[in-house]
RNA sequence: GCACCCUUAGCUCAGCUGGAUAGAGCGCUGCCCUCCGAAGGCAGAGGCCAGAGGUUCGAAUCCUCUAGGGUGCGCCA
């Protein structure tokens, strides 16, 4: 219970004593009734809207209910004061104990500060990163895989019970061109000179190892073998590398899904039969036509049956293909295969994707509704695009094709805190600049360094003070006075930033809210530069001096319960 | 041609799912360090929230249209 729950739960009971006093009717609807810190810390601790929201339907006017209101509202213990403002909001003055003891209750929860129960351990699996096995994960999977693992942790410590989820596309022809590839560097690892690599095959060096793998393993038996005896096993094992080089990507980042699932395995045990029998019985699926496509021209088009989902009837501009007239499975056949065998057994399913698949949001949303009969919550969030600039220019990527900034590159030259921080620091459906030089910089209008310096300079305080015979000391809080308190009323906000977060999706809340309480810490910090008596060490008084370092104490508490939802380790020192 | 995302201070972006006088950093202006709390601090200027309608006690936030920018759009993945 936070400060805010407990008075909205004061208010409440406010309320219904004046309905058992008659002065308002029972059955209102208070859900959209808020106890809420205002914006302007000068219009008190805690503000409620309840009258304006209640006026109307109890038939008087805002003003006149909030007078009657209040005249409970002061009644509570810990309000020193209420008033009527504006249009008819009600703002609470707490008594400093009420924010003292909301001190004690972050020293008190320590990690578990600001962990919720608001997801009522309804399982959620989450599915992010998923890039194509077909080589290193590159910048352009980063910003999803941090998004993802963010959200993933958020929503775990908002009372979720989370799966992490990777889903492997080896069931493709991009995965046909991994395995030819691999034949490729097979027969180059046995001697062979191959020359240059075709168009159309994966050029990078990393699969390397991988051709001299298959040859130490098979000697030359598949060299002029033709293709079907040797590419189901050249996938395979092929893919089966990728993966191991993509989790060692990703654990650079500090990301580790709890389950890989294969889009081949998938095929073999006749769930995308099983999904499109049961969208037939539905009608959702039927033989017909595609529409030639508008706005490009197509000189080999030719009109096919094909069996069709009705994606027109939940808003897509045409219904689209599940198989492909060869009879093998489309993408989006697949995909909605898989997303009925995940429902199964969750109550809620997230998918992160990169915005370039933003096209097939609708369609896919409709299938899985049509197909868990709208029983399983499903979003897909997308993640726009980050530039990479060095300095205010364009990284420049290479001409030679295959070529990109890997992960593993972003990782090594920023950090993995950095590279975690920085994507957490948009809206993920808005697009970002990721500048290598900004990023690292030691300067104020970086988030990363300004949040980390809080925590570091708390820490080292606390090591000061150790070094001079002072400790941290709880037992006289009342001591603090109103610029403290002020802090504590920053740091108090971190339950509700937490659930709001959680609430809409948007791991970036926390990163702003970190900036924020940073701002205010460091901004107490500042004012002892002017007056050595508001600095945390004071040599002649140990009370008031374990009092401030109890405060910092847990001020650093927060800052760290927020980096680690990020991700970020918290810096001791700088 | 169509779909989705974006448009808030000179620049880069927040804005707590509809609340009070729209915020932060950078940049700009003016003040503030002869070590030990200036990788900084204080104050100020700067806004028709792209535009027009609508919804209601109340809109940057929700709806519709318009204009810009981005992304994508074959049975690819």
């Amino acid at each position: 219970m936070t400060i805010f729950t407990q008075f909205a739960a004061h208010v409440n009971d406010a309320l219904d004593r004046l309905v058992a006093a008659g002065a308002l009717p029972a059955e209102l609807d208070r859900t959209n009734v808020t106890v809420e810190p205002p914006r302007d810390a000068s219009h008190g601790d805690l503000s409620t809207n309840a009258a304006m929201v209640l006026a109307k339907p109890a038939g008087t006017n805002p003003r006149a209910l909030a007078e009657a209101l209040s005249v409970e509202l002061v009644k509570i213990e810990g309000v020193t004061a209420v008033e009527v403002a504006g249009p008819g909001f009600l703002n609470l003055r707490l008594g400093a104990s009420a924010w003292l003891d909301e001190l004690r209750d972050i020293a008190g929860s320590g990690d578990d500060y600001g962990r919720s129960s608001m997801g009522d351990g309804k399982t959620v699996n989450i599915e992010y990163v998923s890039a194509n096995p077909t080589g290193p994960m590159h910048m352009g999977h980063c910003r999803g895989a941090v998004v993802g693992d963010a959200l993933a942790a958020l929503l775990e410590f908002a009372g979720h019970k989370v799966i992490r989820e990777y889903y492997i596309n080896d069931a493709g022809g991009q995965v046909d061109i991994l395995a030819r590839s691999a034949h490729l560097r097979y027969r180059e690892a046995l001697g062979e000179d191959v020359g240059g690599i075709p168009e159309g095959l994966y050029p990078g060096d990393y699969l390397i190892p991988v051709g001299q793998r298959l040859a130490s393993e098979y000697g030359d038996v598949y060299v002029t073998a033709p293709e079907s005896e040797w590419l189901t096993l050249f996938r395979k094992a092929a893919v089966a590398d990728m993966m191991v080089m993509i989790k060692a990507d990703l654990a650079l980042l500090g990301i580790h899904h709890d389950l890989f699932s294969s889009e081949a395995e998938l095929h073999v045990a006749g769930k995308a039969d099983a999904a499109e029998a049961e969208l037939r019985a539905r009608d959702l699926v039927y033989d017909g036509e595609l529409e030639k496509p508008k706005g490009k021209e197509i000189e080999d088009w030719e009109p096919v049956k094909l069996p069709l989902f009705r994606s027109t009837q939940f808003g897509d501009d045409q219904d689209r293909p599940i198989k492909k007239s060869d009879g093998s499975w489309t993408y989006f056949g697949a995909d909605l295969a898989y997303h009925f065998q995940k429902s199964r057994g969750v109550d809620a399913m997230i998918d992160i994707w990169g915005a370039d698949h933003a096209g097939t949001v609708k369609r896919i949303k409709a299938a899985v509704g049509a197909l868990t009969g709208g029983e399983v919550d499903f979003d897909v969030k997308l993640v726009q695009m980050v530039r990479l600039l060095r300095d205010g220019e364009p990284v420049k990527m290479s001409k030679r094709s295959g070529s990109f900034v890997t992960l593993a590159e972003m990782v090594e030259e920023v950090g993995k805190d950095v590279v975690r921080f920085v994507m957490l620091t948009r809206k993920s459906d808005a697009q970002m600049d990721f500048d290598f030089a900004k990023v690292v910089e030691a300067s104020k209008d970086n988030p990363v360094f300004y949040v980390q310096y809080a925590h570091a300079r708390i820490q080292s305080t606390l090591r000061k003070a150790e070094g001079e015979g002072l400790g941290i000391d709880g037992t006289q809080l009342n001591l603090l006075g109103d610029e403290e308190i002020a802090l504590i009323r920053e740091a108090a906000n971190f339950p509700r930033i937490v659930e709001a977060a959680a609430k809409s999706g948007e791991p970036h809340r926390i990163a702003f809210y970190l900036g924020e309480l940073a701002a205010a810490f460091h901004a107490y910090w500042n004012v002892g530069n002017d007056r050595p008596d508001k600095r945390f060490i004071l040599a002649h008084d140990p009370s008031l001096t374990g009092a401030r370092l109890f405060l910092a104490s847990n001020i650093g508490q927060v800052i760290r319960n927020g980096l680690r939802l990020m991700g970020v380790e918290a810096a001791y020192s700088m």
